[in-house]
DNA sequence: CACATTAATATGTGCATGCATATTATCTTA
DNA sequence: TAAGATAATATGCATGCACATATTAATGTG
């Protein structure tokens, strides 16, 4: 048994914890109320607000007012994914890391993200296609389009430097955004620039991201063959 | 200018959000500790503190007692992505739900795993090929080995009523695991459960988990084709 | 009986205070 | 001067209390 350190609020959390996972409490069923856990671990009902807000934070119990607390019926699987920016997720590894922008210019917005800006555009988006590379070998191949009225001072760099990945971390933080995992199969181009054969399935990432109202940024990255994105649940 | 609410946490946490979203604050830079804030504000520290939590928690500023808080230099991005049970993914768009066991047997521990699992087994695992479908459409293919020890009534079941999926979820859950998400070609047998075509890029993801130092389960899920994965950040 | 009103109740949050703990700065001392 | 002891300080956490708020149950009313 572990030192359980109850009346403090992790010690309480873990107590609690091991009666929902020993079905001392079936999932679906009221728990005791605040109060009354206080009582019985001899502690402040505060202490156990904090014990049980973060078992509803993780999604094992839910909570309301006045309803009580119930066992979850199905703890749904929440994941805490981290993406780093990209230099940093390659050096953490050990490699060393560079990019190269393989293309730069001005467009008109392709209608593909019309719907997805939401807003009607000014002006031209700046367009920039990256490769990452891990090691001198690729990493991933990038493709973005940056909103110049979220970001004027994006017109001027050439992103040689500071690719526009942290560039824009640094420089134009989002408020919100979307975020979506697929797969793709490699392309001829795709291939050349990634070392792929034809067909190969590579993992994708495409996120849009809002400073409030205003589109920031679109951005496409498909990564070399065997990526695999990790964590622990 | 949104109605702040000052002296109510989630209120001054939007106020903290905003000075380091328009730079008052910068990258790096230490910010004025609690007892300051919370003068600022008119607010216990205890306010303060709670606001701060939070912004911790997201990532957004970095705190070290004694040391103070400051604004992360580059804020990690994190996105919670919710893993519900296939069953409930696809019902909550509207879809009718079933699955189908393919393949179910005991058999010895694959050497893969005798890595992940990391004790040895005392006997076999249970082995199970299921497929499961949206509106009598394939959705996903779910390779899965359950671990009896933790998991003895699995031995009895068959799994056609209630999937793995599900039971294992409300019958052994589990302390943590690992997840990862990934890129495979479809290869013949895929082909035809998925109706894909041979070749075709599918998303999957990988899951392990234990209860303790007990391991419960390892699957592997492959997505039909189109497959994303969405979340909000 | 249907519907609105009111009361009861469990959680949510704020406050003032005190102490714990980690980390940094400062002061000793060999 | 370098290494170790000590003080200072910002966050972390627990407590007791009060009040806010959402939701359910009970009650009143046409």
């Amino acid at each position: 048994m572990t030192l359980t350190d109850t009346n403090s609020w992790t010690g309480i959390r873990e107590v609690l914890l091991r009666r929902i996972h020993n079905r001392i409490w079936q999932p679906g069923e009221l728990i005791p109320h605040e109060a009354d856990l206080a009582e019985e671990f001899g502690c402040a009902r505060t202490t156990v607000n904090r014990a049980l807000r973060d078992l509803a934070e993780s999604g094992l119990v839910i909570r309301k007012r006045r309803a009580g607390t119930r066992v979850a019926i199905n703890p749904p699987q929440r994941a805490t994914l981290t993406i780093p920016i990209i230099r940093e997720e390659v050096e953490s590894l050990g490699r060393s890391y560079r990019h190269s922008v393989l293309e730069r210019n001005l467009r008109a917005l392709p209608p593909m993200l019309h719907g997805a800006f939401q807003v009607s555009l000014s002006e031209d988006v700046l367009f920039l296609k990256t490769l990452h590379f891990s090691d001198e070998r690729p990493y991933a191949f990038e493709e973005r389009h940056i909103n110049l009225d979220a970001a004027p001072d994006a017109r001027d760099l050439a992103f040689n430097e500071i690719s526009a990945n942290e560039w824009l971390v640094h420089n134009a933080p989002y408020t919100h955004g979307d975020l979506s995992f697929f797969a793709v199969n490699a392309d001829e181009t795709l291939c050349r620039k990634l070392d792929a054969t034809t067909g190969m399935a590579l993992f994708a990432m495409e996120r849009i991201t809002w400073a409030g109202e205003m589109p920031i940024t679109h951005v496409r990255l498909i990564f070399a063959p065997g990526y695999r994105m990790r964590t622990e649940i």
